[in-house]
DNA sequence: ACTATTATAGTAAATGAATCTCAATAAACA
DNA sequence: TGTTTATTGAGATTCATTTACTATAATAGT
């Protein structure tokens, strides 16, 4: 399998753009991250490292190694976009806690049967989805079963 | 089934809160939309029909009506939120076309068993689930389909 | 109804993520 | 090596959203 990079210098050159070291270290960074990051969070783990990128490069940077499949928005929390890189991982979705944070990934393949179908009830040609579940992990559970006088919202039996 | 706004009523007289004409009248408003909307464009209805509201009441009724079930965010696209009111309505996700920005909504009760599922697995008690699947509709096919020499990366069959 | 309490509205200022401008730099290539 | 032009960094700018502040008005108690 090709390596990030060569992924990332392929479509480079398929297009106007030009190799520098600044795009390629970013990339580098984002792929030694486990998990998720956002666009502070790597500025200044490059920053401590001694690297001297702008963010501005950072936002530049990020549209291309998304359109080239390398990296993905996770989700918009805290006012501003969450990703993680997934080159080199089978496609995943989040369940995330609503009381601590905690992201836990799971697969679910019944998405693939879904899309193929949406693709033919509508003519779409599919391109990804994303999913994310949201709950209370067992620490938080009590705190996220809010009091019952609070459940004015009379929901039926499929309440989930 | 209670309206929207008796749901809202019961969730204000359960917490320190007081009724106020401008947060009714936004309910009422965004009730009456069809389909997806954002801030602004419910600013601009609201003010066309010489209702006067400010933004930030606006920015303020949002959280509370998403605290009670009556609304919920959409997605974060274009820089901002785009919400729909969902009392009433049933689950359902959306498919949004990447050209032209359609979206169609669709329902999935298998999502129902995969919350079962990760509540088992995990011990969360999930509260909801947002699913997205992007594409490229009818019209807009050939837009997306992008030239092959740009399809550098060589996803293996399983490809979407 | 009158009063006290305090949540809420509106306005404008503040915040902060993301984008853009512009001059300097450095890839790419003849 | 020289030319072309994409890219960088710094700072300014934009724009959605939040906040501070003061006036208002909803609620509860009398």
């Amino acid at each position: 399998m090709k390596s990030e990079l060569q992924v990332f210098q392929d479509y480079i050159r398929q297009r106007d753009l030009r190799r520098t070291r600044e795009r390629e270290r970013i990339l580098q960074e984002i792929f030694e991250i486990h998990g998720h990051f956002d666009v502070d969070g790597l500025y200044l783990q490059l920053k401590q490292k001694g690297v001297k990128v702008s963010k501005a490069s950072i936002y530049r940077a990020l549209p291309l190694f998304i359109d080239c499949g390398l990296v993905r928005e996770v989700d918009f929390s805290e006012g501003h976009w969450h990703y993680e890189h997934i080159y080199g991982h089978s496609h995943h979705n989040h369940l995330r806690c609503l009381g601590c944070g905690e992201i836990l990934e799971f697969e679910n393949p019944g998405l693939d049967h879904l899309e193929e179908q949406l693709a033919r009830q509508y003519g779409y040609h599919i391109k990804g989805h994303h999913l994310q579940v949201e709950g209370y992990c067992p620490g938080c559970r009590q705190a996220g079963e809010a009091p019952a006088e609070l459940n004015f919202l009379a929901k039926d039996s499929n309440d989930r």
